[in-house]
DNA sequence: TGTACATCAGTGAACGCGCGTTCACTGATGTAC
DNA sequence: TGTACATCAGTGAACGCGCGTTCACTGATGTAC
């Protein structure tokens, strides 16, 4: 049986969605309730049929962001090699196209900063969603055999967020894909995914 | 000859430092003028007296934040041994004492992800203060000899921005303590700064 | 040294504006018979 | 199938509030003589 959202439903799920966009590129504070609205393609008096106040909008849009997170991992780590899993999820997450795209890109590199901030219910979801990301790592790293997977996904969660952080906020294209390039091959040659070391160990 | 500073100057540096305090821990966009102004033990009227708009003022803000970083690593780095330089300077870094104090934080750490929607000249300012800070510690790694100290730089400085960030981000203290400590740990090991890897190499 | 005056850092009321929120209303949709 | 009615998602005017900014004014300070 395919499950029928309701007109209400759906509305509200394009509502979170481009509360979602928004946050991701003026911050949790930065986004209006009439602009976003207007996105939605609906007037900013009916927001609160949807929702009791603007910080319930937050949390919701950042469990939203999640959800994306969520798939992203799945689709890069799901029923594949988890060594060649991390090296293409290292390679999409540092990429140049993720640098540029903050509508759809990863929640914490986009909000870890102001996280302290957010209203009470949506740092709880904040936290949840870092530990479920560091999870997904953890347990790919662990797959793989490595070494002490708690530690090693820590510090590649940090890096990898510190990374696009840093390519994002400097002015210069160039710097800016250095940054993604250095950490990429840094983390990689890390973790033991560069393609040479693949190949050595293949031999 | 000593430098006097008028009195205008001193309440001008006041109003900076304030600012400065304020944006780290609130954002440039969570900083109101005539909050900042009361801080400063001024009325918000006075404001136009010191600067043009608000965006003049955010600009002066980040490079005052620079200048409390570029202090930090001349303390660590200059007139010492490298290593034992940037040893140090990672542990302070990465230490539950400056996760916990966001006035006195380092800049990129509190408001990189934010950069790209700073005014022209503030996020010109920002930039500048990334290419100083990873300078510095590009140096110290081609001091103590260090293999490729560009790429190193910057992975060393998305580690620890990214570390500080998450270690914020996160709700639970032991688990903000343990993000630090991992990349602490982390860090040195891969510059071969640890105290056992110094300890072998002077035996 | 004392008086008169100019300077100007800082005050505080006022402005237009956009924010989050409320609410009386509309009009499309679905159900009852 | 057609009509009458209830429901309720969404509209748009209005609200109080805090924002950045302006400006006429104050009163302390420093200089001229």
């Amino acid at each position: 049986m395919i499950e029928k959202k309701s007109h209400k439903e759906r509305t509200r799920a394009r509502i979170v969605d481009e509360a979602a966009k928004a946050m991701r590129e003026h911050g949790s504070e930065g986004m209006g309730v009439a602009a976003l609205m207007g996105r939605a393609g609906l007037t900013h008096g009916g927001f609160y049929a949807h929702f009791s106040d603007r910080d319930d909008l937050v949390t919701n849009a950042i469990d939203r962001m999640f959800e994306d997170s969520r798939d992203l991992l799945r689709r890069y780590l799901d029923g594949v090699d988890p060594a060649d899993g991390l090296r293409a999820l290292i390679d999409a997450y540092l990429s140049d196209r993720a640098r540029r795209t903050f509508e759809r890109g990863c929640p914490i590199a986009a909000l870890s900063q102001e996280a302290h901030r957010l209203p009470d219910a949506a740092r709880e979801r904040f936290h949840s969603g870092i530990l479920f990301f560091r999870g997904a790592l953890r347990n790919a790293l662990e797959a793989m055999g490595s070494h002490d997977p708690d530690a090693l996904s820590w510090s590649l969660l940090s890096e990898m967020v510190g990374s696009l952080s840093l390519a994002r906020a400097v002015r210069d294209e160039g710097a800016a894909s250095e940054i993604l390039r250095v950490s990429r091959e840094q983390l990689k040659r890390k973790l033991g995914l560069t393609p040479s070391a693949a190949k050595l160990a293949s031999k």
